[in-house]
DNA sequence: AGTTGTCACTCGAAAGTTTAGAGTGCTAGA
DNA sequence: TCTAGCACTCTAAACTTTCGAGTGACAACT
C-alpha cells in the first residue's frame, strides 16, 4: 500500500497522460497537490522504484507503466458518472421495442463506440436456453441435402450435406422424424450428447448406412452449439489514438482484426466487468480491452471494448456497468 | 497513336515502375532500346506532353499517369502466362470434388491474393437460377414467428417476424401452404411480384388481418433477393504495398473497406474483366480495381482484386482469365 | 525527517546546413 | 533524327544547431 500522497501523484499522472498522450512533468501537477516540484519529483522517483511509473527518457516526463495503470484501475479509479445525454440515448435504445431484442447489443455499442471513440467487438453465440425446436432435411440435387436446424428462441442454423447415394431418402426421413420426436426441447448444447446415446442406437438398428448419416447430423449439431459471430462497430477508431500514428502499428493490429484466432483473444468466460492492460490480454501489448459478459433472451456472448493502454478506464468501466443493469429489463 | 519507339518507352517505363515502385530514368532503358538516354528523354518529354507520364518534380524520373497505365492496360500490355506451380494449385481447388461449390470461390481467391499480394473482394449473392422450393413458418414466444425460405440450390434465408396477436396460427399456416403449392418453383427474383399478383388477391379473402402478413412475406422475400454476402481475403496484403507506407493513407483505405458503401464500388454487372484505374473507380483515386463476374451453382455475383495504380496488370488479368475458363467444370 | 529552491545537466524535437547523386533540359555537332 | 556533353535542379540522407522542458542532486529551511 502507498503512501496518500504517492497515490495522489499517480492518480493524476495517469489521469493527465490519459488525457493528454505526453509525459507527465512534476511542474505540472504541484499546484494540485500544494508542494513544490520537487516534492512531486522526488515521489515520482519513488513510484518509478516501485515500477508504476516510466520515463521515456532520461530527462522526460513520467508516463504509467502497465503496472501504474493496474494499480491505478484496482485501487484509484472513481466511478465516473455519465451526463444525462448519454444515458438517455442508451435509454432510448432500451426502451425501443421495435428493436429486435438481438439488435439492442449492436445500437448499445454503436453507441458506447462513438462516445468514447474505441473500437467494440460483440462474440456472441446461441446461448443454452435455446432448445431444440425443430430439424428438417430437405434433398437437392445429386445427393446434396439440407439440412436446417431450428430453435425456440428463433435461432437458425443450416449445412449443406453431401451423402452417399447409396442412403435413400426414406432412410434421412425416418431418421429425421426420429430426431425431431426424441430431441425437441433438449437444450441445445446437450443434443450432441442426447444424439449419440439416444438416437445412434435406433438408427442403428434400421437404417443401413447409419454411421454416414448419424456423422452428417452430429457436425450439424456440433456446428451450431458452438458457431461464434463476430462483428466489430468502429473498428477503425482506435486507429485514431496518437499511440497508432505510425503505419506498422496500424497493420499489425489491423492484421490482428481479421485474424480468426481474435476470438481467443476476445472471449471472457466470466461474469463482471474484466481489464485487460497491455500484455494482460494476447491480443496487443500496446491496447487495453475491457470485456463483459451479455446474455440476452436466446443470446449470450461477450462485449469487448479496445482501446489504447491509455484508455479512458473510469468512463468505459461506468458504461458496462450501466449496459450490464440495464440489459436485462 | 503512337510511333513504335514511343510505345517501347512507355511500356517499359510502367512495367519498370510496376516492378521496383520508383520514377524511372532515362539511362535506365537506354540499353534495352539500342538508343542513347539523349534520345529516350526527347520521347519521355513528348509522352509528358500528351499526359501519359508524369515527373515527381522537376528533375526526377517519370512515372505513368492514370492516362499512361489506361494506355498500357488498353494498348502495350501482354498477356502473362502463369507459372506451372501456380495453375497447378488453382487446378487442385477446381478438381477438389470433396470442397463445397461454393468453396471454390473463396479457395481460388485466397492462392490468388497470396500469390499477387493484392486484396480480393467477393461480393455474391443467390443467383436467380435458385428457384423457391420451400417456405416455412413457425410460431416462437409471444407473437414473434420464424420465417424461413429454402430454394433448391440449397439457400437457406430465415428472418424474425412479429405478428398482431389478433392473427391466429391457423391463419399463417393457411398463408404458408398457399405459398408453398402456388410459389414452388417460381425463380427467386419473380417471387415477390407472383406474392402481389397472384397470393395476395387470394388471402384477401379468407385471412383477415391479410395486409401484415403479406408485408411479412414480401419483406422476407425481398431480403432474400437483395441479400448481398461480401467478403475480404487478404484485406491487409495491400497495405504493404509501399504506396500505403503511411498512417493517413492506410486508415483511409481500411474506413472505405469498412463502409457498407462499398458494395458500389465492387459490384460489377457486365460480364468480362474490367480494369477500373485510379479515378475510374469509386473506392479510392489511389487503387485500382480488377473485377470479373463469375456465376457458378446457384450464385453469382462480382470478383474484385484490390491492389495499387501500379499493379501487375498482366498477372492479374491472366488469372481472372484463368479462373473464368475453368470455373464452369 | 520531510520539504523546498536552485542549478548544472540531459535529451528530443524542430529547424537549418551540407553533400552526393540521380536525373533533367538544352544546344551544338554528327 | 540522333547523340554527347554540360549546366542545372532537386531529393534524400547525414549532420549540426538551438531551444526548452524536465530531471537529479544537494544544501538550506521548517
Amino acid at each position: 500500500m502507498l503512501g496518500e500522497r504517492l497515490e495522489q501523484v499517480l492518480k493524476l499522472i495517469v489521469e493527465e497522460y490519459i488525457k493528454n498522450a505526453k509525459p507527465v512533468g512534476s511542474s505540472s501537477i504541484c499546484d494540485v497537490l500544494n508542494c513544490s516540484s520537487a516534492t512531486v519529483r522526488n515521489d515520482m522517483a519513488e513510484l518509478e522504484s516501485f515500477g508504476l511509473l516510466e520515463k521515456t527518457h532520461i530527462s522526460s516526463g513520467r508516463v504509467p507503466s502497465e503496472k501504474g495503470y493496474r494499480y491505478y484501475v484496482d485501487n484509484l479509479m472513481e466511478p465516473k458518472d455519465m451526463t444525462g445525454e448519454e444515458m438517455l440515448k442508451l435509454q432510448q435504445i432500451f426502451h425501443n421495442n421495435s428493436l429486435q431484442i438481438s439488435d439492442v447489443i449492436n445500437k448499445s455499442l454503436e453507441i458506447i463506440s462513438e462516445m468514447t471513440n474505441y473500437t467494440s467487438v460483440i462474440l456472441g453465440n446461441a446461448s443454452k436456453e435455446n432448445k431444440l425446436k425443430q430439424v428438417e432435411v430437405l434433398p437437392l440435387e445429386n445427393n446434396n441435402l439440407i439440412a436446417i436446424v431450428i430453435t425456440d428462441k428463433g435461432h437458425v442454423e443450416h449445412k449443406n450435406l453431401f451423402i452417399d447415394a447409396s442412403i435413400s431418402l426414406d432412410e434421412v426421413k425416418r431418421t429425421t422424424d426420429l430426431i425431431n420426436k426424441l430431441l425437441i426441447d433438449t437444450p441445445i448444447d446437450e443434443v450432441s450428447e442426447k444424439l449419440e446415446f439416444e438416437i445412434k442406437p435406433i438408427i442403428g438398428k434400421y437404417v443401413r448406412q447409419h454411421e454416414a448419416l448419424y456423422n452428417a447430423f452430429y457436425n450439424v449439431f456440433n456446428d451450431f452449439a458452438n458457431r461464434n459471430s463476430m462483428h466489430f462497430v468502429g473498428k477503425t477508431n482506435i486507429l485514431n489514438e496518437p499511440e497508432f500514428n505510425n503505419a506498422e502499428k496500424i497493420k499489425s493490429l489491423i492484421s490482428k482484426f481479421e485474424d480468426s484466432n481474435i476470438v481467443n483473444s476476445i472471449e471472457e468466460k466470466e461474469d463482471g466487468i474484466h481489464v485487460y492492460i497491455g500484455s494482460e490480454n494476447s491480443l496487443d501489448d500496446d491496447v487495453t480491452i475491457i470485456k463483459t459478459r451479455y446474455k440476452i433472451d436466446g443470446e449470450e456472448g461477450t462485449i469487448a471494448i479496445v482501446g489504447p493502454k491509455r484508455m479512458q478506464y473510469d468512463k468505459v468501466v461506468s458504461l458496462l456497468e450501466f449496459l450490464n443493469t440495464n440489459i436485462d429489463k
